[in-house]
RNA sequence: GGAGGGGUUGCCGAGCGGUCAAAGGCAGCAGACUGUAAAUCUGCCGACGGAUGUCUUCGUAGGUUCGAAUCCUACCCCCUCCA
């Protein structure tokens, strides 16, 4: 592929975010004359994202940098359906309240990787409720419904995995894609969109509504997918123990988010700077050059700009500080999860491994005894020995603090209060 | 509407009257080795304040049995074919 001559391909390709686009050559000339209007859809079907969006996030937000105009599109009205890729499960519908609390709660984290203003590059939200609502059935069969083929619908990869795998399909879902197709041109309509982001597993919707366009009107759009994200051994990315990686601090603190990043497998460092960091090539090909434990350099680093990117750079040396603190020094980090502990209570005596659930280090009393038996629990660095030990006021330290850990990675502080 | 197949612990998937909290795999957690990496090996992997104990779980509700995930009945849901 020949080098693209607009900036944002140029980084876009560069920096590992392209999977595959509709038309490169025909969206490398377009967007030689800024500004160019993109769009990336997100359901909300909760009311966080976690870093599996995040790769869209920084697309849209390098788009941003590079002159053009993000569009973030809730799915208020599609996420009242479920898009069937990639899952083989139906979704649950949520009801319109759910969907409400959901969208306030995904645009404070949009407000983080983009500016949202009235300047030309300003990015904009929008909600496809607001026309997908109205549609009206038969209309919308004689208008759009005629552009689209079974036989194409069917030999679209998500619907045919799910047929194939004998799982259910409704017609509901079915209709997903007309409707993404729908979206897509009512925003080239309304905001003079011409092109769609999203991941490979998209490509069909995104092309279903190129098709569409161009087929109602003559109008070009473009497309560009993102690769999946996966980690270098194959896994899903953005799972720890405590569940997925959410990107806002009420649901995983900036601490937790930073060792999320300082975790990253040695194969992926190189691709994660590129795509997480707004690092320099130059700094990412040598931290990507890096042997050996010298790695470790390179996740530190990628962990503080990944977070400081989603939490704020304070936040961000915070966590770094008491990684520190907690790794190298064996202390106790200032952002480690903390937890209130009654004085009272610890005076009479607290079995440990109620304590270790409270902490949020295991999600039952049971797993935190197991925990124990299998000699991964220590409180201020020391091994329990047994499942049934208690902790009293005599563990608290000068601060009145009482270190737990789960392992070696996982810790968290008791506070006596 | 008819005929057949199916719904099992996070997922996949065995079990088909007791020995079943339910094989195996995946995921997850911990230990060893390391570099807070990967790979590998080992242990754990429903819940319960300590347990040769109790409780909850095999689509839902009943029933038969000393005893049911396993048998019967009804209902719900899914798949395939026919109409």
């Amino acid at each position: 592929m020949p080098i693209p001559r607009s900036e944002f391909l140029a980084t876009a390709q560069e920096r590992g975010f392209i999977h595959q686009c509709t038309d490169q050559e025909g969206l490398d000339t377009r967007l030689s004359r800024p500004p160019l209007a993109a769009y990336v859809g997100y359901d909300c079907t909760a009311d966080s994202l976690h870093v599996g969006s995040l790769v869209s996030i920084m697309l849209l937000r390098l788009f941003q940098n590079c002159g053009h105009k993000p569009i973030v599109l809730l799915g208020g009205g599609t996420s009242r359906i479920g898009d069937p890729s990639g899952k083989d499960k139906s979704r649950r519908l949520l009801s319109a309240s759910e969907i409400a609390r959901n969208k306030a709660g995904l645009s404070r984290i949009f407000d983080k990787f983009i500016a949202f203003d009235d300047s030309p590059s300003g990015a904009v939200m929008a909600d496809n409720a607001d026309w997908l609502d109205e549609l009206l059935y038969i209309p919308l069969l004689r208008e759009v419904g005629r552009h689209f083929s079974i036989g194409r619908m069917l030999s679209q990869e998500s619907v045919r995995l799910r047929l194939e795998r004998e799982e259910p399909l409704t017609f509901l879902e079915f209709n997903y894609m007309i409707l993404q197709a729908y979206d897509f041109r009512e925003l080239s309509r309304r905001y003079g969109c011409e092109l769609q982001f999203g991941g490979s597993d998209q490509w069909g919707n995104i092309v279903a509504g190129i098709e569409l366009a161009r087929k109602s009107g003559g109008k070009t759009l473009y497309g560009l997918t993102t690769p999946l994200l996966t980690t270098a051994s194959g896994a899903k990315m953005g799972k720890t123990a405590e569940g997925a990686v959410w990107l806002n601090s009420e649901r995983l603190s900036p601490y937790r988010y930073w060792q999320f990043w300082r975790n990253t497998e040695d194969a992926d460092v190189g691709r994660f700077l590129r795509l997480f960091t707004e690092l320099p090539m130059a700094e990412i090909l040598r931290l990507e050059g890096l042997e050996g434990q010298e790695k470790n350099e390179a996740k530190k680093i990628l962990a503080t700009e990944a977070t400081a990117l989603c939490h704020g750079r304070e936040a961000a040396l915070k966590a770094a500080q008491s990684a520190r603190a907690v790794f190298e020094e064996e202390g106790k980090g200032d952002a480690l999860p903390q937890i209130g502990l009654a004085r009272e209570s610890l005076a009479q005596g607290v079995a440990a491994f109620e304590i270790f659930v409270r902490a949020g280090l295991a999600s039952s009393n049971a797993e935190a005894r197991r925990l124990i038996r299998g000699g991964g629990a220590r409180v201020n660095d020391r091994l329990l020995a047994g499942e049934t030990e208690t902790l009293s006021l005599a563990d608290l330290d000068g601060e009145g603090r009482i270190k737990l850990s789960a392992g070696k990675k996982r810790h968290a502080l008791v506070r006596a209060v």
